[in-house]
DNA sequence: TCTTATTGTTAGTATTACTAACATTTTTGA
DNA sequence: TCAAAAATGTTAGTAATACTAACAATAAGA
């Protein structure tokens, strides 16, 4: 399993880039870097320029591999999600219990994926990155047309799949994607206001406490109570 | 209580602004306007070049009351926390049974607060507002300076005053304040995702579907099953 | 009426977001 | 093997944004 974790080339909406980062080393620079110094930085200080100088090229250079920076965040999202979708799928290949696979996809939801070093992009990077900036990416007026352009199939994808195993457990229950969207993003929020709004919440950032509250509510929300 | 609602006048942190607002015409020009602008540009687009000049003055004149835009969609959203409070309060004073207030909060954060036409801004368009805009305000690099001064004081408190209802009524539960949170921020996300990314969900923007989500979400949730 | 507070005006700077034009290198296929 | 085409890189720009400074005009208050 690790070996296939390593090789795993995720497929992103061609949409999301304007020339693929992989099909180049200044490509892979960019987004590799980019990560990091998005993180560093968070998207309001993020520049293009910046990044160019960090990876020893230039503003244009990188206009070439994405339209702006915004297609930028929504194509390390993109790149997320599909990894997180890679992690469930093996983790949970060989578990019939609906409800083992759900308590996974909840752990994974909550804690990110897992952490191998990999050839491409560091999950755990992708995941701080994804907590602190991806929900802006999507909050955004041009939400529609990036949308109908099918740049958030990767998000829909792995969320379709807990859905599926909802009503595996469920059928009747009336609302697994909204439950499913809900625990999606707020198992982001909560883990930023875990480190910045401590008293909006119970949790503590490398605490246990996100993970029990969120399988708590989700068992109890969809048993026939 | 409608003559009261109508001459309620909330009190924000005075950091959150430079020279209050409604202290003056201008003052009440930019805050109302600016709510209007900001919806309809969104935050990206917003600048106070543009708001000044639908306000007949300049963009030197608005620095005098804000800082920067951020500041201003801050102010504007602590606004709006303070006038869920009010409407939380009044619509709550005489009810005895806590599972009722409960309900009557949740309807709250799930449709936003009553309409009033109301002396200062419209509740309403703030609203919208703050489900388009409010969460880029705090998923900020700035953030921990602003928690430190005092910022979010109208979202703590409209918080614990509903936390306080869920210790009522369940004593033992351990995660009232996550599970506040997770409501007052999905409801927000779940009104987005329903106009936005409709696949994220089943309810429908102005159906009440979310409402009977996150009711029965938190019922669940707190009940010693 | 004199003082103070409030607004308006002009004119600037540094940075950002982006583009055009062209130079250089790499690929490829005849 | 080498010329044409494709991919990359570099330089140099523009328009807009996010501010700030300095001062003039006006209104309001004691």
């Amino acid at each position: 399993m690790e070996s296939i974790l390593k090789k795993i080339r995720v497929d992103v909406n061609s949409n999301l880039y304007q020339k693929d980062p992989f099909s180049s080393e200044l490509g892979v620079s960019i987004v590799r870097e980019a990560t990091r110094l998005i993180q560093e930085l968070g998207m309001e200080n993020f520049t293009f320029k910046k990044l160019a100088s960090k990876i020893g090229s230039t503003e244009a250079a990188i206009y070439r591999y994405f339209e702006n920076k915004h297609m930028l965040l929504l194509y390390l999202n993109a790149w997320y999600w599909a990894w997180m979708e890679h992690n469930l799928v093996f983790a949970t290949a060989n578990l019939i219990d609906p409800e083992e696979r759900l308590g996974v996809a909840i752990r994974l939801m909550v804690d990110g994926p897992l952490y191998r070093e990999n050839d491409f992009l560091d999950p755990k990077q992708l995941h701080l990155l994804v907590v602190n900036e991806s929900l802006k990416g999507y909050l955004t007026k041009t939400v529609d047309n990036e949308h109908e352009s099918g740049i958030f199939a990767q998000v829909y994808k792995f969320g379709e799949r807990i859905s599926a195993i909802i009503q595996e457990i469920n059928p009747t229950y009336q609302f697994p994607k909204t439950l499913v969207s809900t625990v999606m993003e707020s198992s982001l929020l909560q883990n930023f206001n875990s480190r910045h709004l401590p008293g909006m919440t119970e949790a503590k950032p490398e605490g246990g406490e996100r993970l029990n509250f969120f399988k708590e509510l989700v068992v109890k929300t969809i048993s026939n109570a």
